[in-house]
DNA sequence: GTTCCGCATGAATCGATAG
DNA sequence: ACTATCGATTCATGCGGAA
């Protein structure tokens, strides 16, 4: 599987993409004002602004059946929720993008905290975009196990689990799908339930692989081509290749980059040609 | 607790309620395009127009200790989610309503159906609005059982060991159950998990009691008024009085609103004054 | 080989303090 | 007054060492 990994703003690098070339694009841009020392650090009020360009290249490189995933979730300015995200999707649309479905991911281990007017924000967006309604989903890819979840988890729950989050939330994504092969399935929510990664010094990632491995299944097949403009620890590009799919990731900062093109590059290694190591 | 339940259109009905009189309005309006037969069907291009002369008066009516909790999910036009929620934030922004927070419920047990472009919705919003920065929020009323596994389950039990030294020793005692107390219980986040309803033939609620009787207990206290501009099938008022909150309730059409009061008034004679059944 | 426990670590937010 | 920095708060998770 192709793999380009472009150093540079994706502003400017997005241009030396060709037209309708890209299945899926997955990303989690730097939220506003956050992670200021290391990105810019765009202010609230100049998001908008900032990221209508990229999105304008971004509808132009996606193949017409293709889809876009934006991972985005507003920060609180003054004990108030900012708008500029429903401002983004609004003005977005005006660009020509079809706003398809908002996914909701439950984030299990949020980050911990106490304020007088408010609770710990546990959930994301992730909202879906279209250039046409004739896009690919391939539901299948996605189907998770019913029945026998809830019963096997029952044995670990203790009571108190029980009382906290109900004993049927069936919502099960994890790692050992292949287990479930042959048994019955369904086909799953809008509602993703995924803890964050947490404990790995060398690449903290923003979102755990299995957030790019559920929509890289869902809407695309092997040999498809995935792109990240804000590659960051290189997630996406990581799990797109490791599918069978090509990666296209771009990184603004160095640092970022090259951490990114290690990790990949060697767990791809480790991951296909174990026999190389060997001889 | 005082229990006034009014038929007629809230748009006209909120102007007999005082200034500042209402600690919490919980409501889930009649969402665009649905129930069209009954409510006559707002469009979704009419939706924010139709709502902002509604939320002004709640605006009015609501205390500058108090909070608005809408619930409310955009419907799908031609495959694309509507827009109307996120213009109904901005413009009620500018109405002078604070958006504090988005809590999301997810619905454990969704809609079932089947699409070939769109998984089923398993969440809706939860907008908290506010008057001012300064509202009431009693967290403790909410707390929830600490999401331990296995692991430090046994943690705790040994905490409990210890309590039950400290007791014979007749020392220490309470520090020990202070600490352990901590430890049993923390705060929830701002996602709900919450099954509909599904054993009430007959009255099909939007929501089930769980949910405004989260919500009544976060932002109330016994004693306080809850208001129900769009009272439907009548849980928001049936859960307020049933937990010591008077509750003011408007519904415009009077198949709703008698099916409602009955079940209301019948619900709270069983569950108040059972001995006048007896004597 | 398991299981168990200790501990660091988060796309955070508020309010007080400092320039 | 208005902005910038900083400490306190808090909990699910997974790694690594120990039993």
């Amino acid at each position: 599987m192709a793999l380009n990994l472009i150093l540079g703003d994706c502003k400017d690098k997005l241009k030396c993409l060709p037209d309708c070339s890209v299945d899926l694009i997955f990303t989690s841009p730097p939220y506003a004002d956050q992670r200021k020392t290391t990105y810019g650090g765009i202010s609230t009020d100049k998001y908008v602004e900032w990221f209508l360009p990229i999105s304008k290249e971004l509808l132009r490189v996606l193949k017409p059946t293709g889809t876009f995933v934006l991972n985005i979730k507003e920060k609180v300015v003054e004990s108030e929720r900012s708008t500029y995200v429903m401002e983004l999707i609004i003005e977005m649309r005006k660009q020509g993008w079809l706003w398809t479905e908002e996914f909701i991911w439950h984030k299990k281990n949020s980050f911990p905290g106490k304020w007088s007017n408010r609770f710990r924000d546990a959930w994301e967006r992730l909202l879906q975009f279209n250039k046409t309604k004739q896009f690919n989903m391939y539901q299948d890819a996605v189907r998770v196990p019913v029945g026998t979840w809830a019963k096997s988890r029952l044995k670990n729950l203790s009571e108190i689990d029980k009382i906290r989050d109900g004993a049927k939330n069936g919502s099960g994504f994890g790692k050992n799908v292949s287990n479930w092969i042959g048994r019955e399935t369904v086909y799953p929510t809008n509602v993703l339930h995924l803890a964050t990664e947490c404990h790995n010094k060398n690449h903290s990632a923003a979102f755990p692989d299995e957030l790019p491995e559920w929509f890289v299944k869902l809407f695309t097949e092997e040999g498809d081509t995935v792109l990240d403009p804000f590659l960051g620890s290189g997630t996406t590009a990581y799990v797109a290749n490791k599918m069978g799919r090509n990666a296209i990731g771009i990184e603004v900062l160095e640092e970022y980059f090259d951490i990114a093109k290690t990790r990949i590059e060697t767990s791809l290694l480790t991951l296909f040609e174990p026999q190389i190591q060997y001889e």
